[in-house]
DNA sequence: ATAAAATATGAATGCAGGTTCATTTTATGT
DNA sequence: ACATAAAATGAACCTGCATTCATATTTTAT
């Protein structure tokens, strides 16, 4: 016979899950390779084998908490660039949104877009996904105003590919050393530093 | 008693030293994670132990290569900015000599400018190491420009991150994926959008 | 040729971290 | 309360890899 979960049942497993979630996070934040599976379920609260019951292994839960928290920067973009018809004000609002959201959360920020020691496979794998779907979703903006003659005859897939690049290494430096002291500078620069060179004007 | 060592046992080992660190550049090669103390030591012809002998441990095995292989590249940067006087002449010559090493040597270039899976923490903490220092040099660079009123206002630290991080991510793009097509188009794109972003003329 | 020193060897060791599984505990349905 | 399913446990297992060390080989000096 099968027994049929209860409601309350359903409930404690689904915060389960989402407490060894937090508990990697957590565990990530202050120590990069500190997040053993051992040490996860050790914070979660539960037993090692109990991991295994909520993730088919440890891949498994890197690729759920980096799909997740890209969904959410996705999530936040979309929203931000709503209001814009202008392609500059769109890559500006994304821009900004990114900013905000690293400087805001910097584990999180660290791990999407740093190189991250004793990493696994996967979330290499995961991490170079990413930054290409991000240079993607730029080159789409970037295609768009060399339509309209906005900006000047470049490969957009290379200037993509260096707006991100450019981007991602300066707020990782913000996250790995102090962030600037003059901030309103320091935004400008980087944002003014893209624009300019995909050539506006 | 000591005896001391004949030229030809001399030379003997320091062409073993080079065996050690040529198989490590070839294994890294064609498998980046495949490099283990014990395939390098089978690929050099020597047994598993003698590695230590040469090489403190793993670790320094890496320093050794990263730092040679970083000293190349400022070598060659130093001798192709040599004739020029012009800011912006001295930083193109930079990213010249970068492609041109990068694209030619691309194992190289994936160890210095990827992030690399399985790599020790050695590896990463090296590697920021050398990131870093391109960044200062651009700096130097960029502060010189901003002195000469050659840029606009900026947070110089910040433009040469955005510089650096351009640069990087396009080399890499051109690395693990194929090379452009349109190869002039890609470099000048690269390179025109680096010396826009300053705000050049 | 012989003794001592220096090198080289590679099997054995240690360790860290992911994964499994026999056993125990808890939840469900009658 | 009882029987059975489901979930949880954590010690044991496995694997890969750096490192060591007792033993063997080669080199140096007399």
């Amino acid at each position: 016979m099968v027994y049929k979960k209860t409601k309350k049942a359903l409930e404690k497993q689904q915060s389960r899950k989402r407490r060894i979630l937090s508990a990697a996070w957590e565990l990530l934040e202050t120590n990069m390779s500190g997040a053993s599976v051992k040490s996860i379920a050790k914070k979660a609260g539960i037993a090692t084998g109990t991991f295994y019951l909520y993730f088919k292994d440890k891949d498994a839960l890197i690729e759920t908490m980096l799909k997740g928290i890209y969904q959410e920067l996705l999530d936040q973009i979309k929203k931000e660039r709503a209001p814009y018809t202008d392609g500059f004000d769109k890559l500006e609002a994304t821009m900004k949104v990114c900013v905000n959201m690293f400087l805001e959360k910097k584990h999180l920020a660290r791990i999407l877009l740093d190189l991250t020691p004793q990493n696994s496979l996967v979330f290499n794998t995961r991490y170079a996904d990413i930054i290409n779907d991000l240079i993607r979703l730029t080159k789409i903006d970037l295609d768009e105003l060399l339509e309209q003659q906005l900006i000047p005859e470049q490969d957009t897939q290379v200037s993509a590919t260096a707006f991100v690049g450019a981007f991602r290494e300066v707020i990782l430096y913000w996250i790995n050393s102090d962030e600037p002291v003059n901030a309103e500078l320091a935004y400008r620069t980087i944002i003014d530093f893209n624009l300019r060179g995909l050539g506006k004007g």
